[in-house]
DNA sequence: TATGAATGAGACTTCATTCAT
DNA sequence: GATGAATGAAGTCTCATTCAT
């Protein structure tokens, strides 16, 4: 029926309005500081709306968080990992990786800079989504170095602690890209921090 | 004047209850979730108390980090680079490290838990002490990395790019020692990660 | 629609319940004594509520004397100035001035009584309210005068002085009308002060 | 014993020394701003002392006034009614008053605005203290007004209604000698207002 | 007398949430 | 589905006053 469909869409268009402006203020004062109240004055609709999508500001910032797992997750998929053979492509890899870092900050800094801080604080509601996306990253990681172990080309390494390492690191130049206020510097950082662990490992 | 003794001694006293109560709540709850009240509870004062101690929230917890600040810098100033002449003096170095940071775990592993947890906020007002903490370990690393380039012993590296690296690294591991639920396994990674790195790096 | 009329009336009758009762305990109590628990107890809404339509006492207060200053002002232009030609004219501007504030007392005493008592106290924030009530009087009294010299009704005399001397005079007799326990007796001054204030002005 | 009178003078002057400093506080922020800690504060002394002298901040305010009214009644009682004998004994007496009151507010304008301003307060503590006051002025105006008649200087005059004026007029030009910014203009008025009242009275 | 730490009542204000329309 | 007025709990903070020393 016509009927249903129009509210059907009607729901998902305001549903949209609300996680579009919930970001936005997120954003802009972090998690504890925004009020449902300044969601629906961004979203411009009315307090009682709010509670018609959303149980509490916690829900409507789990509902965006499981957004974006998704998405960084599809792009991390993207990453080919069987084609890496030679220690060149060991470096291409290291790059390309960067590339998507730096392209997913400049286009979703913002967020991910929401992400970072607000799922490490102490009493997060959070935690179980930051858990999920950082064990996500480590398996990558993990992956990527036995891999390049199986093929003769790294070190004799800790794989465990190493991926941990490289972790760490991947999360401080991305936090120092976030947070900064000399972006640029940090942005710069990002490549020559992963080329320069990719070629510590290099036999 | 023995009054005058005995105000000056209830003050100390009462002072220190506050932030040993702050401190044991906000690593509970969280900055956020702890209330004046829940503080001025576990101190066993009342609420009027509080407010002749600490102009607020932020005043209290800042005098937490301050105190903290002091805590681990005398302890990494402690290191003494000069005397690092060999490989082996370098590994041992790297060990001691290590054995520093599971000490200070141990013994002021909430301190450093609230640290990290909460001044990634976004919106914190806690963002100057971070980044002093931050450069101020950043700049021991690079002094030791530098040293070890001097002493012919590390391989050819992008320095700054390194330390940051090692940072995260350091970070990252610390940071699950403190808060993940089998800290145990966590805590035995510390001296593997910081050995790692410090392998890595050796020509 | 329907509800939104609804709601607009609701919004008009709590906020006018909110001045009303806001005016009855200020006249009571005073502004320092008067709580908004106060008010809000006695216009029958919730402590939230009083936030919905007004940002602190003060701004209550505020609204409360721009609504007088509104009334009083309409009242007072009333009085037709160009009419007034011969000295029984005169006399009988003065009664009906008399009149007027005699009326306007029983009508609204309250407010007037409000505005007299807190608008002279020491860091008040509302001295420029008070000012500009003060001055509108003071131009039409001044006004009066000068047209009676003009017709040569009045005699020789320092106008802004003199002025200022049935601005207080005026203010005075009100003020006993409104303050002390014998209210009757100090109504009855009211027009014998207005009254002999002319007749000592005429030639 | 030379004991106890150390003690009676350190008494003294402790009180004398709140005293000065509640006058210095109240003047600058009003009543209702100060607080007790301001007054310890002013004085050099502790919460504790304060109550040592005085019940509460309306106790050490109503000394402040009863300090000043006797020393503002001591003044007036000085005017000599008796010696007026002719027109211009009349007029010289009027010039008299002007000039007690111009120097009364050159030496004790803050503490006049004080009392003006806070005595005048819906639910003011100091109804009475501010009654005394105003019927004790009255009564040596209207004393001045019926021996001006029994000497036939004057004209057929209500001399309730008109004592009632001049009282508010002298209010009235004092207020504004006391509050307004512009305070010379008004005090040169002070002295317009006063002679332009006594030579409307006259015959 | 003087101290000043401690109290605790009470004021102000915010905000998530509900509900009648 | 949308509204928005109303709620009321909960938190922050101030201050007059007490009391042991």
């Amino acid at each position: 029926m016509a009927r249903t469909r129009a509210a059907e869409i009607a729901r998902e268009v305001t549903g949209r309005e609300l996680l579009g402006a919930a970001l936005e203020v997120f954003v802009e004062k972090g998690y504890h500081a925004t009020t449902i109240s300044d969601i629906v004055r961004a979203a411009g609709v009315t307090q009682g709306t709010f509670y018609l999508y959303f149980k509490n500001k916690a829900d409507i910032f789990s509902a965006l968080l499981e957004e974006y797992r998704t998405l960084i997750i599809s792009g991390l998929f993207d990453v080919d990992v069987a084609s890496v053979k030679t220690r060149d492509d060991w470096l291409r890899l290291s790059d390309r990786i960067a590339g998507f870092l730096l392209d997913h900050i400049k286009t979703h800094g913002e967020f991910m800079r929401l992400f970072i801080a607000e799922t490490t604080t102490i009493g997060s509601c959070f935690v179980d989504e930051a858990n999920a996306f950082s064990s996500g990253i480590m398996r990558e990681i993990c992956r990527l170095i036995e891999h390049g172990i199986c093929l003769n080309l790294l070190r004799d390494i800790d794989v465990e602690a190493v991926a941990l390492s490289a972790f760490g690191a991947l999360k401080e130049v991305v936090r120092q890209s976030c947070f900064d206020e000399g972006t640029a510097s940090a942005e710069a950082l990002i490549p020559r921090v992963i080329r320069s662990q990719a070629e510590l490992l290099l036999k």
